[in-house]
DNA sequence: TAACATTATGTTAGCGCTAACATCGACAAC
DNA sequence: GTTGTCGATGTTAGCGCTAACATAATGTTA
């Protein structure tokens, strides 16, 4: 008698076994209690905590063609945008039935394309995919995940499925309109890595310098380098250079805004008399620097919360109020642009 | 005749039929193609090509008891710290055969445990878990995890099994001596959520404070509060308050010197002749800084790099040459600590 | 050339779970 | 009482893959 040995540790049988009932009466009691007896229930459970039962998510999802998996794709490990989105997305997921399967795509479209193909092939519960910026085929992919699927950090009027986030073209609109409001003749736009979401703020804050008469393309410099501090005190210097008259800038991130600090004090600027300085996501330590930093604030933590009650929302059956969430921003005034007259 | 409809995409069946091959031929010419023939391996591919055919990772995990699945537990997902150690995880296994499975303990040793059992549950090819300071239970399953498990971020003379980083007593030392070479006199310690690295950085710092006669407990600030710009900047204040005379300090880690910064600078202290400033890291942003923050550099992305290398290395059957590999540390003196005696 | 390795491929029986259908008893309706 | 309905439980047959054994084809040695 061929015989292959397994895990080695108790199965649903020996759970079914010890209680006296048949596996799936196990399974049901396990998956939905509401399907079996009090009585019985008390039995398996016993059962399941004498033996240290743990049920094997790959038998389940191949039994079931549904594993308890949640994919989520994020562009970046190191941002910490991201990281405080996660952080609520397993601060949420991690402790109950589901498991969270992280995918980083680099800012590289194509490489989202391959992680939802790789993750949709392991039949998840849901989808969380950062932006609203997929290709085509992305797009396709999941639309026809047969489950839940929540774009995050963006808002947009055509949603796979659902969405949570905020307009960046808002958010970048009014860090110009505040510059514009504090009397700042000759503000720049320092941008790196212009993903899709720092594209639409650039669009936000041409729009409001246009329309407070004070827009001036030169003053605009991006790059496709990632963003850091670092690059942010560098790029303020070549702006500079280039425009000795800058009196003030919107970062397109609160890393590049420090570094904009750092650069301007290194100059020998004082801020906000020389030079007013906005950035964006308004990250904890903008709050503290001397002098602290005026940016755009956003709830990262409620994008990743809101996100996950979607999902259960949806996977509990019911049907959400609304498929797009805006959390919003708040423009937090600080030191940085706060000259008088 | 009953029916099941599976999850309707290609099966290794299906490409053993157009190949006309058997179904365990295909299976094996995917996992280990040495051991089919050029000539099958061909035609399977192609079929493999022509279905687009994707293996069932838990079909594969069930019938193998072995998943494919890399379960790494870090203490938090914000710190940058781990953010650069999980990128180079993530950019090596990504893209092969390996899922990377995620998990936060928050810096709770019991969550580390429950996440430990939970990942194990998966049978997973490999565990990479954050320190050495893990329960006796979580050793205990780790030990008899029958996978590689590698223990990142610092070393110790007791490894589960392997072990990649670095020893932080001598990173805290150095960052002591060097701030005692310095010529400063009174050199105190802020240290926010002193989790067991934190704890060997101080113990570090105050045996090179003993043996530079300076040691004095009463220059050592502590707190639970997890770490930021924020509190560094607030605890340097309340250090100050109670003694005026301080005239360095030593952060654990670098959000805290940077808070530091510019607590003094609102102080209206000149940094380093009012001040030295050293961190632990050196995170991007420390030499942008102004002025530019000397700190203890440590690589975390080679920390990532060099735990799946070994991995992989037991996975392909090799043993490595060290089961405990030290990735150092390097002083950055910058101008936070450059006074002229 | 017989005896024996060695290599390439196939057959079969699970891995642990759950979908789909079957059964059984209790109870209601007529 | 017969019929129907409904909820609780059981039986059976897979989900898609691979371990373990079996066999056929080839080379190797004395």
């Amino acid at each position: 008698m061929r015989k292959r040995k397994g895990a080695g540790r108790p199965t649903i049988a020996d759970v079914a076994n010890k209680a006296g009932v048949s596996t799936i009466t196990v399974s049901r009691a396990l998956r939905d209690p509401s399907k079996v007896s009090d009585h019985l229930r008390r039995k398996i459970n016993n059962a399941v905590r004498k033996l240290n039962y743990v049920p094997h998510s790959h038998a389940s999802a191949l039994a079931s063609t549904r594993s308890n998996i949640v994919g989520v794709i994020v562009p970046s490990l190191t941002n910490n945008v991201f990281a405080d989105t996660l952080r609520a997305i397993y601060d949420d997921f991690d402790h109950g039935a589901f498991q969270v399967q992280l995918g980083n795509s680099r800012y590289v479209a194509d490489e989202e394309e391959r992680l939802v193909r790789s993750f949709l092939g392991q039949g998840p519960s849901a989808m969380i995919v950062a932006g609203t910026d997929q290709t085509d085929a992305t797009r396709e992919l999941l639309e026809n995940a047969g489950c839940p699927v929540v774009q995050i950090m963006d808002i947009g009027d055509d949603p796979i499925d659902m969405m949570v986030g905020f307009s960046h073209f808002d958010g970048g609109r009014a860090a110009g309109h505040h510059l514009v409001q504090k009397g700042y003749q000759r503000i720049g736009f320092l941008g790196a890595r212009m993903d899709p979401r720092s594209h639409r703020r650039l669009e936000g804050f041409k729009e409001a310098m246009q329309s407070g008469g004070r827009y001036d393309p030169d003053l605009i410099m991006t790059t496709t380098v990632s963003s850091s501090v670092s690059l942010g005190s560098e790029l303020i210097g070549q702006l500079r250079a280039r425009r000795p008259d800058l009196d003030a800038v919107f970062c397109n991130n609160d890393d590049m805004a420090l570094g904009a600090l750092f650069g301007c004090q290194k100059a020998g600027l004082s801020i906000p008399e020389d030079m007013g300085i906005i950035g964006f996501n308004d990250l904890e330590m903008m709050a503290a620097a001397c002098p602290s930093l005026t940016s755009i604030r956003t709830d990262r933590y409620a994008i990743g919360k809101r996100a996950v009650e979607m999902i259960r929302a949806v996977l509990d059956g019911d049907i959400p109020d609304d498929k797009i969430i805006d959390v919003g921003f708040e423009l937090q005034q600080r030191e940085s642009t706060d000259r008088v007259g």
